[in-house]
DNA sequence: TTTTTAATTTGTAGTCATTCCAATTTAAAA
DNA sequence: TTTTAAATTGGAATGACTACAAATTAAAAA
């Protein structure tokens, strides 16, 4: 499915307008693997909208992630990084230059200790790998 | 191993004082599964060090994590919690409450997909659990 | 097409966790 | 006991993110 005629979509079915902000940041993050932050979403406007505020571009991050059309990351201490996949997957951050990739798999649910489930309900699970990227690694000789 | 006499060795291989704050920081931490933030363990230093700084709190955790006697968690995007439990294991939060348990199981290796290996070089993993504990499925009714 | 109206954008100011810095204090070596 | 390098303190700064009010605009209605 089109990532920015579904989106738009939920926009619509919300009672919420189609803006050029708003389909500029739709058209951003379809088929976007490179998670960015809100910064780098208010960097790649102001090309187009050197007047674009940052409240806007929070504005519009918070009503995607809402309405499911984005994923927030929690790999990342230092800021929040947004996914236009919001299927079940997990994610790699290099340590040394911060690109996040993305690892395609699922916890084997048998794999979770059944413990965990006595405790507690279990809404989903984002599993972090932390480590060096190969062209970090290759610069680091 | 005693917590307290590892930190403290650790602190003075590396040249670094004893001071009756670092020793309190981590006499709270000693045996500690609460997961506490850096606003924790400052209000619990409140009462026996009246004066005590955020500065001196934020310098201590840090180095302790330097040491290798903490480990920051990644789980809360509001703030950082810290687990005096080193070892590699996995943590599950509440998204109703914020309280934080420890899940202690190992992901097993061949699990993980080989193609992350081939571009990465994994450090370490962390796995996020999110969902609702068990006294707020109560109090939820 | 024009009007209307509620929603959106914008800019500025504020919040909150965390860090920086310089002056004072102190652990612990001499 | 003296010395000194390191630690603590408080206050100011940073940086991501949010709140708010005024100006603008999408899009429904006329």
């Amino acid at each position: 499915m089109d990532f920015i005629k579904t989106t738009t979509e939920r926009f619509q079915s919300a009672g919420l307008k189609i803006t050029p902000q708003r389909l500029a940041v739709f058209k951003l993050f379809d088929g976007n693997k490179t998670h960015p932050t809100a910064e780098d979403i208010f960097s790649a406007l102001t090309r187009d909208y050197p007047h674009i505020s940052f409240t806007t571009v929070y504005n519009i991050l918070k009503s995607m992630v809402q309405l499911g059309s984005l994923r927030e990351l929690t790999i990342d201490r230092e800021r929040i990084h947004y996914d236009p996949d919001t299927s079940s997957h997990h994610h790699a951050m290099c340590t040394s230059c911060g690109k996040i990739i993305d690892v395609m798999f699922q916890l084997p649910l048998p794999k979770i200790p059944k413990d965990l489930f006595e405790q507690f309900t279990v809404d989903f699970c984002h599993i972090n790998f932390y480590g060096t990227c190969r062209s970090c690694q290759q610069k680091g000789k």
